[in-house]
DNA sequence: ATAATAGTGTCTGTGAGACATTATGTA
DNA sequence: TACATAATGTCTCACAGACACTATTAT
């Protein structure tokens, strides 16, 4: 059997948040062709020559190698294949979650953040169907908000409850009770997920912050609630 | 560019429930090398020369080609890849969960239902990674069940309480109150996912049991409770 | 003191868990 | 009648929603 035709690739939907708590989206200058000088998805393509033991790995690569980043979480979303994605032919992405920490240092002439919700607008262009990778990571984002600690990945490890609630708020898009937030702190506390440091964070006015520290168990993993935050 | 060396391919978890409610799988006998003659998941290549317009439209058509089925649920569970796991080399598998009803007739030489807990527990062996996607795909399926209406996919269109809990518990491998499940039926009935057909359906013995009608607004969605079933 | 921000308490509603009770059929 | 199975009712509990109230800082 001769190598198949199908062009396989690993692209990469890498979110963080702004000081505003906006999610902001990674982009980067394609260097060649097709699209090339466009702002697009990292990724790599997957193939026998690459070395990549594992679609993880490939996926993991295409964040280190274009962007020096290492996310705090990353997720496979779906696979996208069909015969006209890629004026190239027959293509398929296999395209992944992944969440960072504030602030990395990622500025650079071909490598930047934009503001997620002008790419959702259309207000600024992605080559490929990669507005509809990114449409379909943020939904998957969305949707593990309301019944998971997906959100504190966002975060630096050491976080306020105020912080947290933005995170929440910004992944699933509606007003979350902060009530509702520090019960569920609560209750991933008694679970070993985070911690109280017992340390205090001075904002610029008014009472001092509780400082709490993500500590999930296994690396990467989520935890669960068994009810999701009603909307 | 040349094409990429990797083979990528569709395979389907099929299931169904036997007449005990105990879930099955379907398999066949493979045809060609590797692993000729062996049972394995149906699947087929996807390439250039492939007419499929898409993922879905290969995986519709590995179902309907290899066994002339047409599932009531079709649903991308992920997509595996990496060096080892096909001998040809660097492979990329993206597997669906299907679920078709009860019965339908697929008995022949080389293609069968075998139970479920057989294969999991390693009695019935796979070859490649398969029992990893079945494991995968069973795995989704459990956790879909416990806050979905998915397990109903399992049943014929029309179907009573008493089915719907053994489909229910088939998935999540656990007992399910059926006090639970009711209410969780009246719900769905209230937002037209399912109606009450007004029909009895007489067992053996004891009291008749109401008929239920699955009605799924759009094609293969499933209803999602905001509560998972409290394990 | 006043404003701002953090954190707690209270009441309500929903829906699951558990289990008793009632309903309706067959043998 | 006895028995089997279906369906309902009741009570408790966990937890989200909503919102009032208290606590602790800076100015």
């Amino acid at each position: 059997m001769s190598s198949a035709e199908v062009l396989a690739s690993v692209d990469i939907v890498a979110l963080r948040l702004d000081c505003e708590a906006q999610l902001e989206l990674l982009v980067l200058r394609r260097p060649r062709a097709p699209f090339a000088g466009q702002w697009a998805l990292p990724g790599v393509l997957v193939n026998g020559r690459s070395a990549d033991v594992s679609l993880e790995a490939a996926a993991a690569r295409a964040l280190a190698s274009k962007a020096r980043l290492q996310p705090a979480y990353l997720e496979q979303v779906a696979t996208l294949g069909n015969a006209v994605r890629d004026p190239r032919g027959w293509s398929l992405s296999t395209f992944y979650l992944a969440l960072v920490p504030p602030q990395a240092q990622v500025e650079g002439e071909d490598l930047r953040f934009v503001p997620l919700a002008e790419v959702l607008q259309g207000r600024l262009p992605l080559p490929f169907d990669h507005l509809h990778l990114v449409r379909q990571a943020g939904e998957r984002l969305a949707s593990k908000a309301v019944y998971s600690g997906v959100p504190l990945y966002l975060l630096e490890e050491h976080f306020t409850v105020t912080e947290a609630l933005a995170a929440f708020q910004a992944c699933i898009g509606q007003p979350v009770q902060h009530t509702t937030l520090r019960g569920r702190l609560e209750r991933m506390k008694s679970e070993g997920w985070i911690l109280d440091t017992g340390e205090k964070n001075q904002p610029r006015r008014g009472r001092p912050q509780t400082v709490w520290r993500h500590t999930p168990r296994q690396s990467q993993g989520v935890f669960t609630f068994d009810r999701s935050v009603l909307i």
